[in-house]
DNA sequence: ATGCATGAGTC
DNA sequence: ACTCATGCATA
């Protein structure tokens, strides 16, 4: 049943303390701003031009591949910690991209798989240098893990894959990649091995995804919920996103690290009543509906969502977000069930709308 | 672990 | 009105 479409609570006169600085990292924060050129690697909305890319992760200069949910590789891995999984020797299907990048327009879609990166985890090497920060001075991360050693990490000796030096990319054209001095943008690859690797040592410390997240919180002022936590571990965040997090989540996995048995103090922050909707629940059908309609227009026009809103007698805004959500779901990495193919991923020739009803 | 929701920043 | 980052509430 749809919540009557009276939203009670808007009002809220609440006064937002918590808002201190979700979104703005950059300021303050222990890192600068090292993913300037994130923001052009995807390019989210480019209606103007339409292009109809259905993924995005056309990094420029990361010279790993970017993600992109293909392949229907295992992704399970992402559930249990076992950092030495094989599961990535499909390199057959590894996408390829040009060597002489002139311009990366939005491949419509790479074939390549989160997990798809090989070679140097599981199988031989395995010792990723997670740690790409300048600031990690490794205390004891590698050796000192006398109870916790972490299966994959021990030896430190692979070669970095991300190496952008001069490589002038006439893309986003504004930025040197030459001076990285400090943290880097990391490759997918980085990503996912340090996700594991700090699931594995949260866990390993008896830290909840929510006391990490609110150690964030006291330790940088950045809070942080379960939700996101887990998010982050399961690489269900955008790229973008990911790499913001990651210098935090370092820092903490070094703090608690070193202080292992020391009581870390853990603030509790109050929770203030934030008037919220009740979440309304769609049903299975109702679900399918939506669903069907997602693969042939993901992006329905105001119209579109009305009448569906209408027939399926949700509230347009219900529905709205529904695709929003949708949207989203699909562009973060890790396949929900791992499914490839991007479905739609042609059809967005106008994104104005797609007008076939 | 995830579904639906909010809000800031954009276009 | 959309994207994106995030999270409450819930399965």
């Amino acid at each position: 049943m749809a919540t009557a479409a009276s939203n009670p609570y808007s009002i809220l006169s609440s006064s937002s303390l918590v808002h201190a600085d979700s979104a703005g990292m950059q300021q303050g924060s222990p890192f600068r701003n090292p993913q300037k050129l994130l923001q052009s690697d995807y390019l989210q909305g480019v209606p103007s031009n339409g292009h109809p890319l259905g993924h995005h992760w056309v990094t420029s200069l990361t010279d790993g591949a970017p993600w992109s949910s293909t392949l229907a590789t295992s992704p399970l891995d992402q559930q249990d910690v076992k950092p030495g999984r094989e599961d990535l020797q499909l390199g057959a299907i590894i996408h390829h991209r040009s060597p002489h990048v002139s311009h990366h327009s939005p491949h419509t879609n790479h074939p390549n798989a989160w997990g798809a990166s090989p070679a140097h985890n599981s199988a031989s090497g395995q010792p990723i240098n997670v740690y790409s920060q300048p600031g990690f001075t490794v205390s004891g991360m590698l050796d000192h893990g006398g109870l916790t050693p972490p299966p994959a990490s021990a030896t430190p000796q692979s070669l970095h894959p991300v190496l952008r030096d001069t490589t002038d990319h006439g893309d986003i054209g504004s930025h040197h990649c030459q001076d990285h001095s400090d943290e880097e943008t990391p490759t997918s690859d980085e990503l996912e091995q340090f996700a594991k690797q700090f699931k594995q040592r949260r866990i390993k410390l008896g830290f909840t995804q929510a006391d990490v997240g609110l150690a964030l919180g006291t330790l940088y002022g950045n809070v942080f919920s379960q939700t996101t936590i887990c998010r982050f571990e399961a690489l269900q965040l955008s790229f973008k996103n990911m790499c913001k997090l990651k210098p935090l989540l370092n820092k903490w996995l070094e703090e608690a690290d070193s202080s292992t048995g020391s009581p870390t103090s853990i603030d509790k922050i109050a929770a203030q009543g934030r008037k919220r909707k009740k979440r309304t629940s769609i049903e299975v059908s109702v679900k399918g509906v939506l669903e069907t309609h997602f693969l042939k227009c993901p992006k329905p026009a105001a119209q579109e969502i009305s009448s569906l809103a209408d027939s399926l007698q949700l509230e347009k805004e219900v529905v709205r977000v529904w695709f929003c959500n949708r949207r989203q779901k699909e562009k973060r990495m890790t396949p929900p069930g791992d499914q490839q193919h991007e479905v739609y991923s042609h059809n967005v020739k106008t994104d104005t709308a797609c007008h076939d009803l």
